[in-house]
DNA sequence: AAACTGTATGGACTGTCTTAGTACACTTAG
DNA sequence: CTAAGTGTACTAAGACAGTCCATACAGTTT
């Protein structure tokens, strides 16, 4: 499900943030579903059931998903996500986008990217 | 020229690197243009010259400055940049838009935001 | 020679990350 | 009801990386 690089300089909980973040946005985590517990998956990836909780309040506090003390962790709905972080991704986007065009990229070229996310995404 | 926010979490050499960063995108700092010396930049920030130096290594690793020793630091131009660089802020832009498409942002809005960068950077 | 420039090195300090252990409250399965 | 599984909270400890500063070195300009 997921899988950890000791060599990369993010710490152990932001690489399982991210990753279980990538899995709800790209649809391989279909709202609603159910998470491994805490213990599950430390387990599985071999490190502390602490540092897996960790995430999993990151991502709660971000909106995407919920936990409910004695069932386990569910996707929410993408409804649920907090705006303040919507407003974080605007902000990198622009900043983003504005030091792509000063490089040269053109805008219509990342227009297009953008299409070809929509295609790639949707399921 | 640039302000520190010492409740930001973000270390001072980042906040100086990306400030820099952002004055030469938005054109502020135009090529060739000669930057402050690590030691008056320094001392108007009241910091360790070292931080400041720290700052110009890194961006002229990512190519956006040079440096001559004896001489001062300069603005690149924008074709020397590290394609190593460019390839990053497509990766991010990706992942920026993929989340923001997942969360409801329509395509024709983010495409219609980099129009509007287009046209506020170019001076 | 003096005053400026960038550069390199070493070390103190702080914070972060991770693990470990323990404990509590809740839900579900039996 | 009991037991197992769940999320959650807290402390302690160690290891590690990062940040910043003080100092010294090397080059260029005047």
């Amino acid at each position: 499900m997921l899988s950890l690089d000791y060599r990369d300089a993010r710490p152990i909980y932001e690489q399982v943030r991210d990753g279980l973040r990538r899995l709800v946005v790209t649809g391989a985590l279909a709202q609603g579903e159910k998470l491994p517990s805490v213990r599950a998956m430390a387990s599985t990836l071999a490190i502390n059931p602490n540092t897996i909780q960790r995430a999993y309040e990151a991502l709660e506090a971000e909106g995407y998903l919920y936990s409910v003390p004695g069932k386990g962790s569910f996707v929410s709905e993408h409804t649920g996500v907090d705006r303040g972080r919507q407003e974080h991704l605007l902000r990198t986007f622009d900043q983003t986008a504005a030091e792509l065009l000063y490089l040269g990229v053109a805008g219509d070229a990342l227009c297009a990217r953008i299409v070809n996310l929509k295609g790639g995404a949707a399921q």
